[in-house]
DNA sequence: ATGCACGTGCAACGGTATTGCATCTGTATG
DNA sequence: CATACAGATGCAATACCGTTGCACGTGCAT
């Protein structure tokens, strides 16, 4: 009862797992300690995780107790995270669905499509939150004159309508 | 259609079943009807097909008589072929692997880095080869100094080694 | 404290990918 | 041209992941 079903970093600041909290509230949800979980197992991760992983870790073996949510209560949260706009839900070309917390830049600043990077060895996923992908019509140099907008072709260009995602296969460096 | 399962042979220029039956020989793999069936129904695809149409086309009640291959060869077909680098295998977003025919490339040696554009909603694949793709990092990082959560891949893993494939997703013009 | 609606757990379903094994066939060899 | 072997095929069974139905538990407003 002296533990607070929750709030674990009680810092003067925002503890994620309060602004989590707030979100998921403020989504139209129910804040229930499955969500939370979710919640914070995204966050705590760098990168776009699958269901299955975050089912492993959230489900009875977990490493910390209070655990063991159910596998389909995980997939139904994180469907439901997705439709509330909370988490985005990537394919990066092997059969697994990876989700992803949306942007949550302090100041608000979406940081809507960053691109992905999967190692065709091993299989891992980097998230390129810090690149920026610019596609130009022509192979000139296109070294300088960073082109902002992020990852948008520009329209009328081939038949591209829209990208609304960008991924890189290759090898990361341990694999090389 | 008049092509029969037998060797049309080389009488005028090459007939598509021969040039495959070429192909599939130089990959080291045995030239079988199965295999050149799942060729042909590539070739005279012009976008990515999943195994469970071409299965469907190609089991028993298929148009081609003498069809009838099973659903389990026609995976391994696939699979073989695109480990020999005959074919590609892409993921839409839906759960289901597609395969397409990879470029001719004459000489054998790899073609180039030319990006990919798939439409997620009609499946559509672009060949961006007037295209290039620049990653470059981001101007502004999105925090100063500290390292903000998921804004970076772990140090020393997954880092980028080599990229060999860009693919981007999104929707195209006709289905805008 | 109470009640309702939503969320959860359990288990089962469905669909696709994948594999084992016995048989058959393409291909090389004599 | 016949033969033998490695590889390919067919059949069926399996594994896996995502998805859903239903009864019960729980958050949240009253």
């Amino acid at each position: 009862m002296h533990a607070k079903p929750g709030r674990r970093t009680t810092t003067a600041g925002v503890p994620s797992t309060d602004a989590a909290r707030e979100r998921i509230r403020s989504a139209g949800l129910r804040c229930t300690p499955a969500r939370l979980a979710v919640m914070e197992r995204l966050a705590a991760s760098h990168g776009p995780r699958t269901h299955a992983e975050l089912a492993a870790e959230l489900t009875a073996g977990a490493i910390h107790a209070g655990s063991g949510y159910d596998k389909a209560t995980i997939y139904r949260n994180l469907v439901e995270l997705t439709e509330a706009g909370l988490v985005t839900r990537v394919e990066l070309g092997d059969h697994v669905w990876r989700f992803e917390l949306k942007g949550v830049a302090a100041d608000g600043t979406g940081q809507a499509h960053h691109p992905h990077f999967v190692c065709t060895e091993c299989g891992g996923v980097s998230c390129l939150d810090g690149m920026e992908v610019a596609i130009t019509p022509r192979p000139r140099a296109v070294a300088k004159g960073r082109r902002p907008a992020g990852a948008k072709a520009e329209p009328g260009r081939n038949r591209i309508g829209s990208v609304s995602e960008v991924l890189l296969k290759g090898r990361c460096e341990d694999c090389t």
